[in-house]
This record gives structure tokens, C-alpha cells and sequence, in this order.
DNA sequence: AGGAAGATCTACT
DNA sequence: GTAGATCTTCCTA
């Protein structure tokens, strides 16, 4: 079981391409000794100043909306009614857009009640049992010494249907459907599962 | 000091 | 599927 970061380029590219690939790939993080992982589940894209829901189009200087204009692979953390969400920041050269990631699957270090819980399925809990929190805004999630990284799948290749949806939570959404998630798997958040 | 925010939980039609 | 209460920190004044 190696860990490989995903590289620079993979996140080069439009925000949505990404949220998609994103799927199945690893979430990693590193607690003192113990080892965290999951399988990423559930995603949602968002762009720059076009995309009303984007922090972006709330205009800048502003907290992590530069970052969205920023080196891509960085995580942009903030709270939203209590609780930390966690983004990674994805456009193509010269664009602005991250990838909010909304539920995993546990895979390795997580206790029995975080599996039957699906303490791991929505953004804020996903957080939460990760110990996520506004230390990691802006850190490099494709470094492989950082407490925090997005790593390829063990076995490569593996097949499932992505599914799509309208985002979640947003007021003004844009005609797209921007979430996707991995059909049939448990630990997609339960509201609006299509 | 007040309000906003990409959430979550519960309780309804 | 929608509606409200409550959630906690940051932004703006």
C-alpha cells in the first residue's frame, strides 16, 4: 500500500473535470501516529467570478478568495453555520475554481462508530472526524510530508458510475449539475441523492 | 455588535 | 421536497 500524491497537473484543469476524478481517489491524514484514510465519494465544483455561488464572485481582497486565483493543489478551508469545509483549489492556467469535498468512504484508522455513524458523509462531519480545521487553509494537499493529502487509489482503474446533481445548499446555482458522487455507495451524503 | 455562510438535524406537507 | 432551529466563526461596520 503506497501513497502517492496526485500531482500538480491533475488539478490543472477545469474545476469540474477534477471534481469528477477526484472520485475514488484518497483522502489522507496523518493524526500524530495514527494514519487516516478514505475514499473520496462525493464532490461538488465550483468556478471563479461567474459562479455565484463561488466565493470568487463575492469579489477580493477577501478571506480565501485569493487562493481560489491561487497555486492549484492548495486547500482552502473555511466555516460555514459552525462547521469547516474543505476545498481544493482547481483551474485551469490562469483560471480561478476549487473542488469541495463533501463525503468519503472509511477506509483505514477510522473507528466502528465513524463507519456505521456515516460520520464521514457530508463536508462539515467529514471535517470533523479528520480534524480539519482553518490550519490547513492554503496548505499543499499534493506534498507527501503535510498532515493532509489527496492520493491515488491503491488499485487503479476501478470502475463505478458517477452520478450527477444541482449543488447542495447554494442559493443561486447555475444550470450545470456540479455534484457528483459514486453511485450506490453508502457514505454519499443522504439528501438529494439524485 | 450584527449578519452572513457551499451545514445539519428534525419535523412537517 | 421544503421549512425552521441551531450551529460557530469570520467579515464589516
Amino acid at each position: 500500500m503506497k501513497l502517492t500524491p496526485l500531482n500538480k497537473e491533475f488539478f490543472l484543469r477545469s474545476p469540474e473535470i477534477v471534481a469528477k476524478q477526484l472520485l475514488g481517489k484518497l483522502l489522507v491524514r496523518k493524526l500524530g501516529s495514527k494514519l487516516l484514510i478514505g475514499k473520496i465519494v462525493e464532490t461538488e465544483a465550483y468556478f471563479g467570478r461567474e459562479d455565484p455561488a463561488s466565493r470568487a464572485s463575492l469579489g477580493w481582497p477577501r478571506y480565501c478568495v485569493e487562493l481560489l486565483y491561487g497555486e492549484v493543489g492548495r486547500a482552502l478551508v473555511y466555516m460555514v453555520h459552525g462547521n469547516w469545509l474543505l476545498n481544493v483549489v482547481a483551474h485551469e492556467t490562469n483560471g480561478a475554481g476549487a473542488v469541495l469535498i463533501r463525503a468519503m468512504e472509511p477506509l483505514v484508522g477510522f473507528s466502528d462508530e465513524v463507519r456505521e455513524m456515516k460520520l464521514t458523509s457530508g463536508p462539515g462531519r467529514l471535517s470533523k472526524v479528520l480534524h480539519i480545521d482553518k490550519r490547513f487553509n492554503g496548505m499543499s494537499l499534493i506534498n507527501l510530508k503535510n498532515e493532509l493529502l489527496l492520493c491515488h487509489e491503491f488499485q487503479r482503474n476501478q470502475r463505478f458510475k458517477i452520478r450527477a446533481s444541482h449543488r447542495i445548499g447554494v442559493s443561486k446555482d447555475l444550470k450545470k449539475k456540479l455534484r457528483f458522487f459514486i453511485d450506490g455507495n453508502e457514505f454519499v451524503s443522504n439528501i438529494r441523492r439524485y
